[in-house]
DNA sequence: TGAATACCTGAACAGTTGTTCATGGGTTAA
DNA sequence: TTAACCCATGAACAACTGTTCAGGTATTCA
C-alpha cells in the first residue's frame, strides 16, 4: 500500500498523530474552548437568529459575537444568510450536538 | 419540576447554556486544543507507556510531558500507575477516540 | 439624498497558555 | 550512604486569545 501519511519518528510500533493533523485537531478543538462560543451554540441550536438577537441572548455586544461568529463560520460550524440587512445564522452541522451530549455524559460521570 | 438551573436572562423561548456549564465544557475543550496533547493521546492509544519514553515519542522534553499529562489528568482523560521509579501512562476513557473519529470525519468533508 | 439600521473588521490591550529552565522528591543500585 | 535515575513542580517569558473601541460597508426608509 502506498500511503502518504508519515509513519513515527521514533518507533515504527507506534504511530503517532503527525504535527499537521494534530495541529487540525487542536484548531477544531480549540473554537469549543470559549464559553461563550458553547453559548451561541446553544441558542443556536434550537432556531436561526439574527446577529443582533444572538448578542441580546448571550448578553454580549454585537462586535464580540460578530468576531466569534467568524470563528465559527470559519471552523464551518455555522450557517449565514443574507435577507436585506439582516443575517441568519444556525447550526451547520450536527456533529457538534453529538459532541455536546458526549462531552455531557464525561462531565457528568463520578470521581473514581 | 424543580429544577436548579437558571433560565435564559432574555427570553423565555431560548434556553442558553448557563454560564457555568458553558465553562464547564469550554475548559474540557481546551484541553483537547492543543496539538502536542493529541500526539500524546494518540501515543497512549495504543500503549500505556512511562513518561520518559511518551517524550521520547512525541519528541518533547519529559518537563513539557510532565506538565501537559497533569492537564490530562486533572480532566481524567489518561491514567496513571506508579511502578517503581516509573509512572505508566494510558488513556482512561474511551469517549476521547470517539470524539477523533468524529471530528476527523468533519475535517475531512468538502466545502460546499 | 440623508439618516438610521444591521453587521463586519482592524487595532490595541489585558488575560491566558505552553514551553524552558532550575530545582526538588522519591526510588533503585552500588 | 551516595549516586543515578525518573518524574513533578514553580517561576518566568514569549506567543496566543478574546474583548472593547472606533470606524466602515451595505441596506432600508423618510
Amino acid at each position: 500500500m502506498s500511503d502518504s501519511h508519515p509513519k513515527a519518528e521514533t518507533d515504527p510500533q507506534l504511530d503517532i498523530l503527525s504535527l499537521e493533523k494534530a495541529q487540525r485537531m487542536a484548531e477544531f478543538f480549540s473554537v469549543l474552548g470559549d464559553p461563550n462560543r458553547w453559548r451561541i451554540i446553544s441558542a443556536l441550536a434550537h432556531q436561526k437568529l439574527r446577529v443582533r438577537d444572538l448578542a441580546a441572548a448571550v448578553e454580549m455586544t454585537e462586535s464580540a459575537v460578530s468576531h466569534q461568529l467568524r470563528i465559527l463560520r470559519t471552523m464551518r460550524l455555522v450557517s449565514y444568510r443574507k435577507q436585506g440587512r439582516n443575517v441568519f445564522y444556525g447550526l451547520k452541522d450536527h456533529h457538534i450536538l453529538n459532541l455536546y451530549q458526549d462531552i455531557s455524559e464525561h462531565l457528568d460521570e463520578p470521581e473514581d
